[in-house]
RNA sequence: GGGCGCAUAGCUCAAGGGCAGAGCACUGUGCUGAUAACGCAGGGGUUCGUGGUUCGAAUCCACGUGCGCCCA
């Protein structure tokens, strides 16, 4: 036999299972395995009356299509879900979609055409905005089932379902009747032209010119010693239209504030700001005395041509460079007044009306629009000796995204969830306690923001979302919401759906002969105009799909979103929660970080550095991206690049090529072969015991949600422990050993137990790859990987791991030297070498352990041991003869006539044949 | 401006007072029976900056810079 022909006897790897993954062709069809044998309703059949983990979706808006942040979140929180599947939790996972609000009412008002907000139709209006959630819903359905996420797709919960709907209504009403809602004045942005609220989002800011005025207020009582008589606080505002309102004086409580004697009389206002005042009003001043702004607290003044007295209150945002340090307050005009006036308790002035124009409360003014009064209030007051100095002033100021108008602060009757009421805030904070936050930063985070939130603002003056179901008494103006009018609203909405409540009349709505429960009157009544905050929708998603799905369980395990939502949906879920059921809907809160840029910047339009889900799988495959999901820390951001995509396309490979090499080698394996443990070689109990190792260390890694952990782990297993050292080792055996020799035997049952447990290990976050690879595995139980069992966690042997990173230690010293040979040129493969070592007695006892395996293990020739005191290794070039058929040079090649070039072990494999 | 974070090799991550460590990438090289694969070796660090505590600081403290989220 030549050379050629002891190739043929070898048993070299065999698989169908391709090195060229091409996951952007085989993940569509992957897709389609998946939906035909319904994998998500087999892997809940699976586990079944088993404990249950509930991983409570939130709603991403429906507007869009995904982007790099929608998908993290969507990853991980299927990792989480099959991880915890594959350990046997019954672990239904129901997507959502968040579906009303503003920015759908602004796409559809754009679509539409719309100039004013008040001639919509709200029926035809409100028909198209569903119509568009319902479109991008179902687009971005498809993008979430592209990455390979499970869940109950068909059945999703949207919060403009009827039933889910119906839970608002019943939830606002609950609050309602134990008294958590109160309605109150607040100052919203308003245009006075459209006549309608603004959002934040709906203005234009550009530069404009207003008066500018300093004005004085006589002081009448003051808090920090005495003052000479005819002492005033010198303000300075822009809008002189809002001083009829104003109800306070803000200064900083850590500003120095002096006393100045002037020729016009004795002011009060901030140190730093007295040279610029009295340059500007041409003042000659003398200080007098000086105080801390908090001495000035409850200092009272008058209004100077109202009949008011009002006190001087403490702001943080008051400023020492611009003004007199001393704020004009007027608390119907402006929100962070408005913030100051509910700490001091302050009334609500705000004597506009819709039109922008001054009502019988201010009769000198009255009926003029704001900001034509501007300089007639100018005139006036500056006549009278009250507006001390003016001039023209340009700075930013919002104007309306429709008419371009400046637009204006007014109070209008707003809803409130009173914070307050029944302890909730201390229910909250307890709750937040008892609550797991991972990271755990979480729970500091949302707990300050807990102390300090007002108040929440329910309503909302617009059209795309769920009605404020209240009632008015236009007879007595009672408010009115109750369990009767509750219970009648809310089985209309379950069966019409919100819009009932704009199609039907005030009496359809009602229960049949209504009558106020103030006056008892029969009517007339009013139904109110307001809609629900769309943050109220997902925030009582806990009790529209925990409560109502009987496979969901309140509370969840987990809720798994982005950082800021500490502000947002952990907040209002629990706000809610605590408000109706005194109890927080999860047990652990988990966050991640955003997804930035290279440099760590965020993504955006205008950097240019938006990467798209879409790319990358259409270039790459969605593992590739499932892989960059977990493979970063999400604690902190999460950055992506090309570089970081092109490292994890490697790392994938690596992965991949692990997978395959097993599966080539145990393409012949049969369960019926049995090798018994105490048959394994000490290097495959080894292989066994680190198996062990990692399957531990991943369990514990991703049940904390550590998942970069525990991918790290697995890679640095496949790539150190297997691909450098076990697998290569192993070659000879499975390659050149009788194919059903006890030793190629053990070897592929190793291989087999150690494939096993890593599909299944890698299957939350590699699904598509790993699916490829489990089918491709003989002998395997289930369709799908995700059908078969996370592997048990046994206990690792370990001293025999310790034994054998002394081994590695010296193989590290003969590896070196071989290379120091190599280098020389005088050897090439390690198979050449032969090894001397002079080693004290004990670590030569050591070596010799390994025996007679030895050569095998470092993958070379021939080693002698010697005694010696310090451990020397040397590496020489062997005189031993090489073995055609396994390449290992051995001193039995030769001995046989018919198979000269054999050695005596290839020798008796080929003979048996 | 305020609150909460983050910053370690080119990249992704470790080390949480005691010699700064892996993997990848890079460079060199071997093998040609994992082959658009695999093996071996090597170079690579002001641990963001400044100051402090300490015998000793990447680690603890203060200030600053940059970046992110939330709020104003």
């Amino acid at each position: 036999m030549d050379k050629l022909n002891y190739s043929e006897t070898v048993l070299l790897p065999k698989t169908a299972f391709p090195m060229k993954a091409d996951l952007a062709k085989r993940e569509p069809q992957l897709l389609e395995k998946w939906k035909k044998i319904d994998i998500y309703k087999k892997m809940l059949e699976k586990n079944k009356g088993s404990q249950s983990f509930i991983l409570h979706d939130g709603p991403p808006y429906a507007n869009g299509h995904i982007h790099i942040g929608t998908a993290l979140n969507k990853i991980l929180k299927d990792t989480v879900v099959k991880f915890k599947s594959l350990q046997g939790f019954f672990s239904p996972f129901v997507p959502g979609w968040d579906c009303h609000g503003m920015p759908i009412e602004h796409q559809v008002f754009q679509q539409m055409k719309l100039k004013d907000k008040n001639a919509v139709d709200i029926i035809s209006f409100r028909k198209k905005a569903h119509d568009y959630a319902m479109k991008f819903m179902a687009i971005q359905r498809e993008e979430f089932k592209r990455l390979g996420v499970f869940g109950d797709w068909e059945h999703p919960y949207l919060t403009l379902n009827p039933v889910y709907e119906k839970t608002i209504v019943e939830s606002f009403g609950k609050l309602f009747t134990s008294g958590y809602i109160i309605q109150r004045y607040k100052p919203i942005h308003w245009c006075w032209h459209c006549q309608t609220a603004l959002a934040e989002a709906e203005l234009e800011y550009w530069d404009e010119t207003s008066p500018s005025v300093y004005v004085k207020f006589p002081v009448k009582k003051f808090s920090a010693g005495r003052v000479p008589d005819h002492s005033f606080f010198l303000i300075w505002t822009t809008t002189p239209w809002t001083l009829p309102a104003n109800v306070a004086i803000a200064v900083h409580p850590e500003l120095e504030y002096c006393i100045i004697k002037t020729d016009a009389g004795h002011f009060i206002l901030a140190t730093t700001l007295v040279d610029t005042v009295c340059e500007k009003l041409n003042w000659k001043s003398e200080r007098i005395a000086t105080f801390k702004g908090k001495d000035l607290e409850h200092t009272i003044y008058s209004h100077p041509f109202v009949e008011r007295d009002s006190p001087v209150v403490l702001a943080h945002y008051v400023s020492a460079e611009e003004g007199t340090g001393c704020v004009h307050t007027a608390t119907g005009h402006g929100e962070e007044d408005y913030q100051t006036g509910l700490k001091y308790h302050l009334p609500v002035i705000s004597p506009v009306d819709e039109r922008g124009r001054f009502t019988e409360e201010v009769p000198e003014w009255k009926g003029m629009l704001v900001f034509e009064a501007d300089p007639f209030i100018v005139d006036s007051l500056s006549k009278r000796h009250i507006i001390l100095h003016s001039e023209n002033y340009r700075h930013s100021y919002p104007h309306c995204w429709r008419c371009k108008k400046p637009v204006i602060f007014r109070a209008t009757k707003q809803w409130f969830l009173k914070i307050d009421h029944q302890n909730l805030r201390e229910l909250l904070q307890s709750e937040i306690q008892k609550t797991t936050w991972i990271p755990e930063e979480g729970q500091s985070r949302i707990s300050s923001m807990v102390a300090l939130r007002p108040d929440w603002c329910l309503s909302r003056q617009r059209l795309w979302g769920v009605a404020l179901p209240v009632f008015y008494c236009e007879k007595c103006g009672t408010a009115i919401c109750n369990k009767e009018t509750i219970s009648k609203i809310s089985s209309l909405v379950e069966k019409f759906g919100s819009d009932v409540w704009f199609e039907k009349s005030v009496e359809e709505l009602l229960p049949e002969n209504f009558t106020c429960p103030n006056c008892s009157q029969a009517g007339p009544f009013i139904k109110e105009k307001d809609i629900l905050d769309v943050w109220f929708d997902s925030g009582v998603s806990h009790l529209a799909v925990l409560k109502n799905d009987p496979q969901l369980k309140w509370p969840a395990e987990l809720y798994l979103e982005g950082s800021d939502q500490h502000r947002g949906w952990f907040q209002t879920s629990l706000i809610t929660s605590c408000a109706i059921e005194k109890h927080a809907p999860f047990k652990t809160v988990l966050t991640h970080g955003f997804v930035v840029d290279a440099e760590g910047r965020k993504m955006s339009k205008s950097l240019g550095n938006v990467i798209t889900p879409e790319q990358i799988i259409n270039q790459y495959g969605a593992d590739i991206l499932r892989l960059w999901a977990v493979s970063e820390n999400y604690q902190q951001d999460m950055r992506i690049s090309q570089k970081i995509i092109d490292h994890l396309v490697i790392v994938y490979r690596t992965l991949r090529n692990t997978m395959r090499f097993i599966l080539g080698n145990i393409s012949d394996y049969d369960v019926q072969f049995q090798v018994q443990e105490s048959e394994l070689l000490e290097v495959d109990r080894w292989a066994i015991a680190r198996l062990n190792q990692l399957v531990n260390d991943v369990t514990g890694y991703y049940e904390a949600c550590l998942f970069h952990k525990g991918v790290n782990e697995i890679f640095d297993f496949c790539n150190i422990d297997m691909s450098s050292f076990y697998l290569d080792y192993l070659k000879d055996r499975l390659y050149t050993h009788g194919k059903n020799s006890c030793t190629r035997r053990a070897a592929q049952q190793v291989l087999y137990q150690i494939l096993s447990s890593l599909v299944v290990m890698l299957a939350p976050v590699l699904s598509f790859t790993c699916e490829e690879a489990y089918s491709f595995i003989p002998f395997k139980k289930q369709e799908s990987v995700f059908l078969e069992h996370w592997p048990e966690a046994k206990a690792p042997d370990n001293n025999l791991l310790e034994r054998w990173l002394k081994f590695f230690e010296f193989r590290k010293l003969v590896l070196k030297q071989i290379e120091q040979q190599r280098a020389q040129g005088k050897i090439g493969s390690s198979l050449e070498a032969a090894i001397f070592v002079k080693a004290n007695p004990q670590h030569r006892e050591f070596l010799e352990s390994f025996q007679p395996y030895l050569t095998n293990l470092l993958m070379i020739a021939e080693i002698h041991l010697e005694n010696g005191n310090e451990l020397e290794v040397k590496a020489e070039k062997t005189d031993l003869p090489k073995c055609a058929r396994c390449w290992i040079h051995h001193k039995t090649v030769g001995l046989s006539k018919q198979h000269p070039q054999l050695c005596e072990k290839c020798l008796q494999v080929v003979n048996d044949k």
